[in-house]
DNA sequence: ACGCAACATTGACCCAGATCAAAAGAACGC
DNA sequence: GCGTTCTTTTGATCTGGGTCAATGTTGCGT
């Protein structure tokens, strides 16, 4: 059953990030293979939805490359995102079999699918992929709960912050960091994606920013592409300890 | 190794819920045993704190009886509790020893506790625990992130609404709802935590509950005793769909 | 029964962030 | 190049819920 496919699957394999945080870090080299069989990728563009919220959802995977949004909906139309989907994030519920959000693709985006039903299968015979998954969920968990207090007691303010700061945490290049002492990346989400996980309007989200940028925590050249010169400083702005560091 | 105890942990046990939600819900009599063996029970009073966050927590355990909260607080003293505890819920994370939230006793307590270690051991041993937690923790996240909905983008009144609803669900008696098409139950939450639950001040939440009285949405004798006489209404007043529902 | 301490309600006022409105950049096809 | 459309910024005004303050209510210990 090896071919070049299922070699790029190994855990030395560059492109497939699932060795880092996702189902198969701990897999040998047969259940690898097991996994390659029922694997496969799909592509989507930004804007692209990849499920709606109780659409059926016949997969599990994990983000590759590029970034999706978890989102609920009310009636009305009120929008929250409870869920930012960076790369090597895992995505889908085994044992349940229809989407319970919308989950869009905000850039282009890459992911690394498996079939549920045989997925299911190979978790009750391999323990350690429901360990795994334990783990990543109880990690998904903190987050959510850490994000509870973001939307229910900061500022608008602390909350652009925050959001700043777990991006900035989880996007930007070692490289940068090392080299000049600052943090620099690119906002994958447009100003109305960012209200919408942090509660706000955007308005108030541009409004922030500005404040931001004019207070010299962080500097932005487009609409886009941010420079945070101190993240101590960026973190206390966030109301968390400048060292602990709850998304870290 | 039977005994009084062991017995009382048996899959027809009355006094210990673990069977109904918990990690023991597809254990045989025999890992039910080795369960008894690590387990004991533990007694809070009302206002008593379990753990403190950053605490060392040597143990998992569930609800028996009574409420807890789980709470995060900022340097300043601003607080969010990310979790309410009801009867069968478990607590406590295999994999961490320090507890990342205060648990706090709202009403009398008792917990059914493991003791961490051995539990480990044993989830290594028995692949369904570790499945049973999975489900468990994911249902917890698809709390966690509803909740994000009601923090980010309700209103005072739905937010009141969508608590009341939710402990309703949970707590009221079947008897109860069957004999007059009503729901009564008793608010386990000061309105200080009924605040901290929801992202508001306490002046707001007791302003919303008179608001609602007024509407005839909800009847209360005392400050406690809550009667819901219509929960259609209710889960209207919360935004959610009336048949739906979101917290089943 | 009384006094004290939590807990809860209600009122008056204020402000952070929402809403409404306009205009200025960017990005894209033609 | 040049409309067209999407995104973002900025301004003016409004308002839901916060803040501050006073008063009620309940329950408990003595």
């Amino acid at each position: 059953m090896l071919n070049e496919r299922s070699l790029s699957f190994s855990h030395d394999c560059e492109d497939c990030p699932i060795r880092h945080r996702a189902v198969c870090a701990r897999c040998d080299q047969a259940e690898l293979e097991r996994l390659e069989e029922i694997k496969y990728y799909r592509k989507f563009e930004a804007g692209q939805t990849v499920v709606w919220s109780g659409d059926r959802m016949d997969f599990v995977g994990s983000v590759v490359s590029g970034i999706a949004t978890l989102t609920q909906t009310m009636e009305d139309g009120r929008t929250q995102m409870v869920g930012l989907l960076l790369p090597s994030d895992f995505v889908g519920r085994p044992g349940r079999d229809s989407a319970a959000y919308d989950v869009t693709a905000t850039t282009d985006l890459v992911m690394c699918c498996f079939r549920k039903t045989p997925f299911e299968n190979m978790m009750d015979q391999t323990p350690h992929i429901a360990q795994r998954l334990l783990e990543m969920t109880l990690d998904e968990l903190d987050a959510a709960r850490e994000w509870m207090l973001v939307l229910g007691r900061k500022t608008a303010r602390e909350k652009i912050a925050s959001l700043l700061s777990i991006i900035a945490r989880r996007d930007a290049s070692v490289a940068t960091r090392a080299a000049t002492h600052s943090i620099v990346f690119d906002l994958p989400l447009t100003r109305e994606a960012m209200a919408d996980y942090l509660g706000l309007t955007l308005e108030t989200v541009s409004r922030q920013i500005s404040a931001l940028r004019k207070d010299g925590v962080i500097a932005l050249e487009g609409k886009r592409h941010v420079t945070v010169p101190d993240m101590g400083r960026l973190l206390e702005e966030a109301g968390d300890d400048a060292d602990g560091g709850v998304f870290a």
